[in-house]
DNA sequence: GGCTTTATTGAGTGATCACTCAAGTATATT
DNA sequence: AATATACTTGAGTGATCACTCAATAAAGCC
């Protein structure tokens, strides 16, 4: 009996995606995710209820997308190769919509007025946090890294690089390869 | 002839800097302004011009607050005693509005925008950054680290790695005190 | 005290914000 | 083909946005 959408669900989310990734919550208006979906309001509001509902969607599939393209590196080049690759391909695609992580712009720019996607943002932070700590473990089991090592401390230290790497790759005449070239480093020296 | 403003001015951008800093450029309305600053909207124009013009005030403030704090405390420890201080300084205010950087705040959320604001903050960080190379060479110069490093390089490396750790301390329950405890140590190994 | 000059007031401007909803259209089942 | 069930359309909602301006009040100089 029912009229299917004539859309991807999925791909309409990833585009939002990118907006918000790139603009930002308050700099992404509903005109903007109109013209990027094709979309009229009433379609809009039918498929996802609402501005914040999608940006929530948004910020899951970024997040799930994020943990699963580590897993699979680590799974290819094992979790030390794994952890060091990874903030050159953090800032390496020219064609993402922004160097800077989502979850980070996300947190900044909502936490002080208390909006829950701040919290659904540091949720998927400390979820990034955890498999980078997962990743520091196997590196000592597999005895890459020292074992005397903690290695939730090393996965806070190491997202805190990766953040700070993401926000001066954002910025004119950085160079962030450099950067991701000396976080890398460090690694080799645990 | 004239009647004189019955307000301090700087103080009154500072307290528009502490807003902004908080709630960021879009995140801080006129009504806002006007209730911090007990300002009328005929008040607040006449003064200031528009509210991207106070913006630009606050960012120059922010920045050189910065630099002449960073200047002071290395005439008072000298250059590689204050660049140890400089992270815990800067996350541990409680009374700020944030723990992150105004700067990076700034540049993240317009930058995507191509507004002029965030071309300004860019530039800030620029000086930052080489405030933090001069002081990296003064170290060198006293000994204080191994004159093989480029001072730039390091500096850059110094400015990422605290930009995230004030993005890591704007996270509920992430322990930035020990985050900057590393980055301190990191600077006694050189 | 009169005069000039500037600061302050606050209702009001058009534009844009996220969002609604009644009407129309397309599809799958019977 | 008829019908039920969505999906799509797009003008329109009140609220809020940054900002304006004519009127009023206050201060310094004569």
């Amino acid at each position: 009996m029912p009229r299917k959408p004539n859309y991807d669900r999925q791909e309409l989310i990833g585009r939002a995606r990118d907006l918000f990734w790139q603009r930002g919550w308050a700099g992404t208006s509903l005109k903007d995710l109109e013209a990027e979906l094709q979309m009229k309001p009433g379609s809009f509001y039918a498929a996802f209820g609402s501005k914040d509902a999608l940006f929530e969607l948004a910020l899951n599939q970024y997040a799930s997308d994020g943990v699963a393209g580590l897993t699979a590196l680590a799974q290819e080049l094992g979790p030390l190769e794994a952890l060091k690759r990874w903030p050159q391909i953090a800032i390496g695609n020219g064609a993402a919509p922004a160097k800077a992580c989502m979850l980070s712009k996300t947190l900044l720019e909502l936490r002080a007025h208390n909006h829950p996607l701040a919290e659904t943002a540091s949720q998927h932070l400390l979820k990034m946090e955890a498999t980078f700590a997962a990743l520091f473990a196997q590196a000592q089991a597999a005895g890459e890294i020292d074992a005397a090592h903690n290695p939730k401390a090393l996965a806070l230290r190491y997202q805190s690089d990766l953040l700070g790497l993401r926000v001066s790759a954002e910025r004119e005449g950085v160079d962030g390869v450099a950067i991701a070239q000396e976080i890398a480093d460090d690694l080799g020296a645990l």
